[in-house]
DNA sequence: TTGTATGCGTTATCAG
DNA sequence: CTGATAACGCATACAA
């Protein structure tokens, strides 16, 4: 075939740098890395025959060699919204600082999932892994074949590190808040299969409950702008409207507000809408909207941290890293006639 | 040392497939690679070995004989903001379905980036670059050195292709709907290094030197809503206030949107202002966001495609690709008596 | 201090 | 149809 005859990257290779320095491919290594003695003269010659060939060690090569990949790989739904960027730039800012580069996976709308987990499971000495997106048995079967495995926002598995921001608590911080606003009739918006979405409605209605407050089941929506937009047209025309829609997530929320405004629904004199996550639009939306931040960089910074022990080998058991959240109160959950901005 | 005594990926080796199938590597590999013709009962006996033993192909002995990588690389600022996310979306889903893996390395606040890069590089069979990322002459070295590239909104460089999305005539589009707004007094938000901005800035200039306005230098701040806000409280406080604030990017036009706010001015009436890109908080803000609409999501997937191009030897020459962009008029820009939804 | 030789896990060539 | 065996590029015991 014409097709496939050229390959990739063909730079120099260490015995060109040997030939050219007149010593031995051992000598170059040696020196190149830093292991083992070497003659200051030596040196020189073997660091000006590697300048002037411009020579790069095969990454693949290297890795054969070494036994490792030097890279980590993460797995998400998808990119879109902010949340998963930036807990990947805080992921690959700590890898990157740890000698290691970042692979990525999504796996939305994607068939063969399996396949490419295996696949990229392949390439790296560990893997960073979001809730959901992952069937539980393959995870198993990676952490039982001594794949290092750190889950991010998911429900726990034996073997493998869990990284995730506290729920439950900000979830009941947010109930509170509410009800001191006066609301008392409550919809969760998203019903969430994630085990995180399951721990903030525990939250919210452990609260309602104790107060003797009605807490319907959460409401299933699309975690989308567009979906919070559709079922707030649907929840907010009804007779019997509630006081708040209380949103797993920030796009849900926006959507929310859209159907109001349509409606001619005034937030959040008419209804408190309150997202999750405080996304940037979270804020500049208008009436502003009172939400949960998590802590996206740091938690992806922590999963590669913990995946770094890991593949180290520095720690033998599993942990559970929980990162705590803030309550950002603004505009869309009431008035607040002495914080008000 | 007892550190790094235990290597990844302790898996299954194709020897030990064979020796369970009672055969030699050679049959393994052309039968799980497809390659070859291999006897049907042999061929089940293989296919069994390698299921029992869950064998998966080392990836570096594959890449190291193979002499690829199935990998791309991809180098942003950062992943701040939804303009990168999005594109690297586009990018990973193209890759991923031509059965390269996507390698991600983000530039900013980061020393050693050429030695970075040069790493990537030799993890990768490609790499897309975006602009203002990677010094110049490390890029028409890596070119130059055979190394398919693919830039992404930058200037261009011989030996590389370019994608980018049209950024002079949307320009033109937006600032003669300002001026038809009847603003006559125009800043330019942004001092843009990148040649994506200076072209931006042709275009609205261009318009108003046609028209006899008075055209300023671009003013120069940071890409962030922090910037914008900074930014906007100075340029709007003081006397001589323009009538139209155009940014470069969305981000630095929400920052003025605060600025505005806290000022007491109204947008649009006191003063308009216009953003760039359509990112999710652009819709969402109050007023909402006049702005330009940049394929984001295919400016990754067109990257990918012609980096597979070139690294598959289908084209020598590079290639340069511009995308279209759309005007989004909403309410910030002034009154829209007509297309008010 | 340096060189030789072997292993890492696959692919692919070339005889049988 | 199948099996030795030579690359691929590097790291590293082991010798010298």
């Amino acid at each position: 075939m014409t097709q496939d005859s050229r390959r990739t990257d063909h730079g120099p290779t260490i015995y060109e740098v040997a030939e050219r320095a007149g010593v031995s491919i051992a000598t170059v290594s040696r020196t190149l890395r830093g292991t083992g003695p070497v003659a200051p003269e030596t040196r020189r010659r073997v660091l000006e025959a590697a300048e002037a060939l411009r020579f790069t060690p095969s990454r693949a090569g290297v890795s054969l060699a070494e036994g490792r990949h030097a890279a980590t790989g993460i797995v998400f739904p998808d990119l879109s919204g902010p949340y998963y960027a930036e807990v990947l730039m805080g992921c690959e800012e700590v890898a990157s600082e740890l000698g290691r580069s970042m692979i990525v996976l999504s796996t939305r709308g994607r068939s063969e999932v399996p396949r490419l987990v295996r696949d990229l499971a392949g390439r790296v000495d560990g893997l960073v892994v979001f809730g959901g997106t992952v069937p539980d048995d393959l995870l198993a079967e990676l952490a039982g074949g001594g794949h290092p495995l750190v889950l991010i926002a998911s429900a726990p598995l034996p073997g493998a590190d869990l990284v995730a921001a506290e729920n439950h608590d900000s979830a009941v911080r947010l109930a509170e808040h509410l009800v001191g606003h006066g609301h008392r009739t409550f919809t969760l918006l998203g019903a969430g299969d994630g085990s995180d979405i399951a721990q903030r409605w525990r939250g919210v209605t452990g609260v309602l409950e104790r107060l003797g407050l009605p807490a319907g089941a959460p409401v299933p929506c699309a975690f989308t702008v567009e979906g919070g937009y559709a079922a707030g047209r649907e929840l907010l025309a009804r007779t019997g409207r509630p006081d708040a829609v209380v949103c797993a997530d920030d796009q849900i929320a926006l959507g929310v507000l859209l159907a109001a405004e349509e409606l001619g629904l005034s937030v959040p004199a008419d209804v408190a809408v309150t997202g999750w996550d405080d996304i940037m639009a979270a804020r500049h939306a208008r009436p502003a909207l009172t939400t949960v931040r998590q802590p996206m960089r740091e938690l992806g910074a922590r999963a590669a941290r913990a995946l770094d022990e890991l593949i180290g080998g520095e720690r033998t058991g599993s942990r559970h890293q929980t990162l705590p959240t803030e309550l950002v109160v603004r505009a869309s959950c009431g008035t607040h006639p002495l914080e008000e901005a």
